[in-house]
DNA sequence: ATGACTGATGTTAGCGCTGTCATTTGCCTT
DNA sequence: AAGGCAAATGACAGCGCTAACATCAGTCAT
């Protein structure tokens, strides 16, 4: 591969000219450039942006951490975050930490050991260790999808335990008796049923019933039969949502004629498409992945104004309960 | 941050020796080693993966090009890809090129000068500059979720014009009259139109109809009234299926009665985990996304084996077709 | 005892670029 | 005419690390 300084030779300039060609065009002489632009184009030259960061101490590179990218609401957040940071030069490093401590851990230090300009991450570092790594590493650090008591740094995530709690006042004041949350057991969706269980019995309710389940759809299909008696189910995300009315289309407790009132209630979160698509149509609180990326680009690109940013959630009524 | 040679200072050593107790701890004696972790745990060492892969021409990262990573099969691809590659201490760096060829090549630009170790893309580079300059780069390339005619380099993905062809036999041996094709127009779900086509023209079917949508599901719930007398319908995803079920139903057109036979026949592609879960259940060709990502892993670690990997497909039958 | 060899560590010279300061030229001001 | 200034270009050092070789003990076979 051509280096600078093999387009310089070429184009009969230093390699400084060069390199201002391809950074900072307007401080180069018009004649110049086009010299400089046709010697590159000759040798294809590629400029070598490795080389750039260790000379600039500027990577032009931030780190991504997701738990999961496959069939996730994450994605949204990784695209917006990506469509706010392509055009500015950025390149993102995208790392997943599969729900798992220690490899969340490693994948830190893995992104950090690239020399990122800024991290975000979906939730906080789940151990000490990685909340020191990030604290020493001197960058902009943005936590997203919850809105911890103690952040780090910045903040681009919506309130989980008032999202439970909505909710439970939903289903309670359409007069459901029974009540039950089922999906993972995460820090976000641990928040949640906190919010659904507290505000469930603050209002006299039975206390509702908590299953959790693997992260695929099987699980939640199964999940009817584990839950004999209950008339309203709070899942903590769309996926598991829609597995569980399969579950209860197969036990016939699900209504295909749309307006009536379904015998059990589910609502999910996350707001996919599909849950608009579906009969019956699933109600669910709809947050704001790609709001929550966009944000975290921009949280991480300035350092004065607001640093904790709730972009809320709504629960939004269909059919399903 | 601390560097090499602060740590090199601290522990009584030269720096290249720091340098093997994190890249090569088996040349080090047990007792330096031990001094030297000592070292940089007192420090908090970090080692600077930009400034080795600058002093070692190995950068130990990948670029990956998707058209988009929201809600998309691609997903799972990235998914399989990173699974492979994070043990081995590969960095993902991940780009968007939105259906876009002048972003595509925009993008491919941006990856190859961060000197990746190989390239991943889905599809191939839309235009000439962006094959020649993926040509000129000297590193693996794997195109990816098709069979291309002309490879730049390695492959792994699945016969697109197969599956459309499958798919129209299919529907015309259940006695189908009038197909379509739903979705957008990138290669790859233009070839599946064409293998389609082809296929049910051959047969000496109608002529299908296509009808080319926006990528959100919007376009494909308002797509049942576009295509009047269409008995049977191949979309180009799940998404789009799904969608146009959901328009299938508004018009009266979908049986909720699972076991019979439906007015509309839909076929989608992918098999999203949803549409095993929905009523009626989508039957679609089911491709291997993950293995995908995988195999272009493996593809890329090897220079030796079979560089062209066709993952296949399969024909999904449910009750939507 | 001698050379060959292994294991542990160090020295040196870059990798390809950019920050920081010159230097040169031409033009404007007073 | 002298000084001041902006525009265009260059020289040089160094970013933090590693490849390649060099060094130095200690071990072993002969």
């Amino acid at each position: 591969m051509p280096t600078l300084s093999a387009v310089a030779r070429l184009a009969g300039v230093s390699a400084i000219t060069v390199s201002r060609v391809v950074r900072l065009p307007g401080l180069v002489a018009p004649e110049t450039r086009r010299r400089v632009e046709a010697a590159m184009r000759e040798l294809g030259y590629v400029r070598n942006q490795v080389a750039g960061a260790l000379a600039s101490a500027r990577t032009g590179s931030v780190g991504v951490l997701v738990p999961t990218i496959a069939n996730s609401i994450f994605a949204d957040t990784v695209q917006g975050l990506s469509d706010e940071l392509e055009p500015l030069g950025y390149a993102v490093i995208l790392a997943q930490s599969r729900y798992d401590a220690a490899r969340e851990d490693h994948m830190l230090r893995a992104l950090l050991s690239r020399r990122p300009e800024a991290l975000i991450m979906v939730g906080s570092p789940a151990t000490d260790d990685g909340a020191r790594l990030l604290r020493r590493a001197g960058i902009p650090i943005v936590e997203t999808w919850d809105l911890p008591a103690a952040p780090l740094d910045a903040v681009a995530g919506f309130d989980n335990y008032a999202a439970g709690g909505a909710v439970a006042r939903h289903l309670l004041a359409q007069g459901r008796q029974s009540l039950a949350f089922i999906g993972g057991d995460d820090p976000r969706a641990t928040r949640r049923w906190h919010g659904f269980d507290d505000t469930a019995q603050a209002a006299g309710a039975k206390a509702p019933r908590r299953l959790i389940l693997d992260r695929n759809a099987s699980g939640s299909v199964a999940a009817p039969a584990e839950l004999p008696g209950v008339d309203a189910v709070f899942a903590a995300n769309d996926a598991h949502a829609i597995g569980f009315m399969c579950g209860l289309r197969t036990a016939g407790l699900l209504r295909n004629d749309t307006a009536a009132r379904q015998p059990v209630a589910v609502i999910g979160l996350g707001d996919l498409e599909m849950g608009r698509l579906i009969a019956p149509s699933l109600s669910t609180i709809r947050v704001h992945g790609d709001a929550i990326g966009r944000t975290a680009a921009k949280l991480m690109l300035t350092r004065s104004g607001p640093r904790h940013v709730d972009l809320g959630f709504e629960l939004v009524l269909r059919d399903s309960g």
